[in-house]
DNA sequence: ATGTCACCTGGTAGGTGA
């Protein structure tokens, strides 16, 4: 079984990138982030038309989130209950016999902003929904664009990016947070290449630098945890024109 | 190098967010 998240910055723009990744790969579940579409203008015949099955979560202009998969999701969540939250950035369904959670957490801006002050809260409320959702789904597979930096080694200039934004100790305390509900950094049960990024900014000429941060996670719960075969960052979408910042992140399941 | 990209409003650019 295999599962990816991949922020795509626009799916007006990226749906052919999208569309291919897909058919190339085959996952049974795909969470986009930053859809950035209004949910009447969301592209789901072209996807059905391929063979997927789609439920999504949209707003103008910002975030907004989907989940495709190729067998139709079900008890569909959009947005972390309880949370009054005028922005799209969470889906959830079950799939195969997973919870499957896509996340767009909030991108914080700068330490002394008000949009850091939302991202806390939302990571709280976050941590507190899926302590409840894993009693439920013990099953449970959390992924997305985290716009966090677990350690230094997720930072391709950790003495630069100290106390920045993705890097703070409140935003690494609540990733180290939602460990504690008992889930694993999939992409750290494996040994990696150094210097592995999932985000490089458009700037910079970071991608052909290689200046990027690991931002993108893919969490999984402890009954899950010994049946993980393999977790990756596919830099391919990367090279492409016309591509997102972000890469796709992956991970196979055994059955 | 504050060097890009996407989207909005409202207009043939400027602002916002990332």
């Amino acid at each position: 079984m295999k599962l990816a998240t991949w922020n795509v910055n626009s799916l007006a723009v990226r749906l052919p990138q999208v569309l291919d990744w897909l058919s190339a790969q085959q996952p049974d579940a795909l969470v986009l982030q930053e859809t950035k579409l209004t949910d009447d203008k969301f592209p789901a015949a072209a996807l059905v038309e391929a063979g997927w099955q789609v439920v999504w979560h949209g707003q103008k202009t910002y975030n907004g989130v989907a989940l495709i998969s190729r067998v139709q999701a079900t008890e569909v969540v959009r947005n972390i209950p309880g949370f009054d939250d005028p922005q799209a950035r969470v889906i959830a369904g079950s799939v195969a016999g997973l919870r499957v959670v896509g996340g767009y957490f909030p991108n914080g801006q700068a330490p002394d902003s008000d949009k850091f002050v939302y991202k806390l809260g939302w990571l709280q409320a976050l941590q507190d929904w899926l302590r409840q959702e894993l009693l439920q789904h013990p099953r449970l597979v959390l992924m997305g664009d985290f716009n966090i930096a677990p350690e230094d080694r997720d930072v391709f200039d950790p003495i630069a990016w100290a106390g920045q934004i993705h890097c703070t100790p409140q935003e690494r305390g609540h990733f180290q947070a939602l460990l504690g509900l008992g889930l694993s950094d999939a992409f750290r049960i494996f040994e990696q290449p150094p210097k592995s990024w999932s985000w490089w900014d458009y700037r910079n000429l970071a991608f052909r630098k290689n200046q990027g941060l690991r931002i993108d996670h893919v969490l999984v719960s402890q009954p899950l945890l010994a049946g993980v075969t393999a977790c990756g960052i596919d830099k391919l979408p990367r090279k492409n024109e016309r591509p997102s910042d972000h890469a796709p992140v992956w991970l196979t399941l055994a059955d």
